[in-house]
DNA sequence: CTCAATACTTACAAAAAGTTTAGTATATAA
DNA sequence: TTATATACTAAACTTTTTGTAAGTATTGAG
């Protein structure tokens, strides 16, 4: 992260430089509201995302604690993605930018 | 905005697209806090983001409806940046963001 | 006549992010 | 033997975003 001391000040700056990407808020959005989640399912939802892009993005939430993976050595494979407690209480921001969110997409729409 | 029809079950989705910037978050955070401000304050509190930056996210903030831009033709020019309603419905998530970030720097300076 | 102050804009360059296409591995089913 | 299913990964490429450096406009002060 290109996070440095200058920014110790502003912890929004923190924020959004951890949960940066075109997708990775949908995608936490998405694993709040299933619980949990197989990865095809999730690329579904997400169409037209690419694989490399989704496969990235959960990479890095993962890396940065938010998202768990658990794969089963079954076959044909299979992989489950969570919120961790840590990505857990991200929960009222999601609720809230979804709500935003909602709401003017009808006032856009109301033209 | 790159936000289609695709995209209507998602209204976090639309939130994100039409936030997006390594910097507006944080731009309409300070424009929060300060109810209103300078350009070149908001330039060096920013800093070291740079004026084509700043000048064109906040011209984007604008023509969302988010910021208002009001401009004083004295000389030395003036202008002054503030939230719009629109913007000032935003108050809610930029608050959980700060608190959830002011958290977790902490949190990730333990170590 | 030149400088200073504010709030930018412009052209160009670099970096970051995302997409496309193709391919991997494994084992069961047809 | 070939196809199928899942969950990816690799390389090459395109797009988007951000940064750098310089320049613009205004006018009052020295």
């Amino acid at each position: 992260m290109d996070f440095n001391s200058k920014y110790g000040k502003c912890p929004i700056y923190y924020t959004i430089s951890k949960i940066q990407g075109k997708w990775k808020w949908v995608i936490l959005y998405k694993l709040y509201k299933s619980k949990m989640i197989r990865y095809n399912r999730l690329w579904n939802d997400l169409k037209p995302i690419a694989h490399r892009t989704l496969s990235k993005q959960l990479k890095e939430l993962e890396a940065d604690g938010l998202v768990h993976r658990e794969q089963y050595n079954e076959v044909p494979p299979r992989v489950e993605y969570s919120l961790t407690e840590d990505g857990k209480t991200l929960a009222p921001i999601l609720e809230l930018m979804s709500d935003w969110g909602a709401k003017h997409i009808d006032s856009d729409t109301e033209n």
